[in-house]
DNA sequence: GTCTATACCCGGATAGAC
DNA sequence: GTCTATCCGGGTATAGAC
């Protein structure tokens, strides 16, 4: 990385504390409007400080993604164990409104190429849809390892494509997310596991005979 | 449609000629932002004289979506034949980035249960999911009679819920909307088609035999 | 190197003139 | 009813104090 005026020991651990406080703030906010300043208070200092750290708003933003990325990341792994990990997250995802909320706003922003995000957002799309291929595609190799032997059948050849299973059920996890937020009842793990389920029964091919 | 006749008459066509103007100002701008000065400036006013038509900048931008679902459902039809007509609607999304935008953008503010726009999409939301799911009900019940028929086989029961298999479907298609706009080689249609066409096959199972 | 103070611009809202 | 004039809040850029 190489940062204009590069972060020293000192400036890395006021980022962390003012991500930390970013992401507090979000999550208090409900679904509330988050501005700089209103970040800036909780650590002490004014927004034109916190613009000293990060590039701007955005940039601050990107981090706070990252941070909870990071995070996530250590508690469930890598998406290599996407059967597992997966539901749980997206069941801790519920509990903080105001993050998804953020992720999906950010996201839409991102989309414009010369934003600040776009190329965290595109890289870690990237990132998710091959790894989350890969684990279909393994787990499809070795069937019935758990609890449950998903009963293959006669599904059309055209539909065992792990990359599009892997874009499939992102998509339909950042789909009901939104389709969450504006109904909670909607039970986003429940609804993403069975469709997990069943994007693996249907990979499992080995052989139509 | 209401003849234009009365004190409100002139108010209407103004709406209306704001709302193509909106409409416009999005098709072009591609991801960028729309300002309601640019609206305003296309019909050659103020942004006050436009704020004064809708209640505020949100308002304005639920009618803009209102009105293109208007219009897609008068090209469509509802959504009662969701097999040809779906993936030809996302397609034609695929033409208006600023519009898939927009529609992302606001859907996400609108969690918000006090956002201008929350009613709208909540109730968006559940006619789409009711519809749908009587469509793929539908489906389920006359298979093959198209080109192509499923084969059905032995995948898991569970999985044959239609009102799952709606939101599921809908879900994936925004979030490929997203995914989509940050990278624009997804193909959406073709994704969602076939995700539509494994949801259906999977739902034909008239007897498990 | 880190931060505050300040000043700027843009965007949305509001009151009141026509 | 319609729009002009004005205000206010948020993000950004710069200068300089520590």
């Amino acid at each position: 990385m190489t940062t204009p005026r590069g972060p020293y020991a000192k400036t890395a651990a006021k980022r962390q504390q003012i991500i930390e406080a970013a992401l507090a703030a979000y999550a208090e906010a409900g679904s509330r409007k988050v501005s700089v300043r209103d970040i800036a208070q909780r650590v002490g200092m004014t927004d034109a400080g916190i613009l000293h750290h990060f590039g701007g708003r955005e940039a601050l933003l990107t981090a706070v993604l990252a941070a909870r990325d990071a995070a996530g990341t250590e508690v469930y792994g890598d998406f290599e164990k996407a059967d597992a990990g997966y539901a749980d997250m997206l069941a801790q995802n519920a509990e903080t409104p105001g993050l998804v909320k953020l992720f999906v706003d950010l996201a839409a922003a991102a989309a414009e190429p010369d934003h600040p995000a776009h190329d965290f957002f595109a890289e870690r799309y990237d990132r998710f849809r091959s790894e989350l291929a890969t684990a279909i595609e393994r787990k499809a190799a070795a069937p019935a390892t758990g609890s449950e032997q998903p009963s293959e059948g006669g599904v059309p050849p055209g539909l065992t494509d792990p990359a599009w299973a892997a874009r499939i059920l992102i998509a339909a996890t950042d789909g009901l997310q939104l389709q969450w937020l504006l109904n909670p009842e909607i039970d986003m793990a429940a609804d993403v596991s069975r469709l997990a389920e069943l994007l693996t029964a249907v990979a499992v091919r080995p052989a139509v005979d």
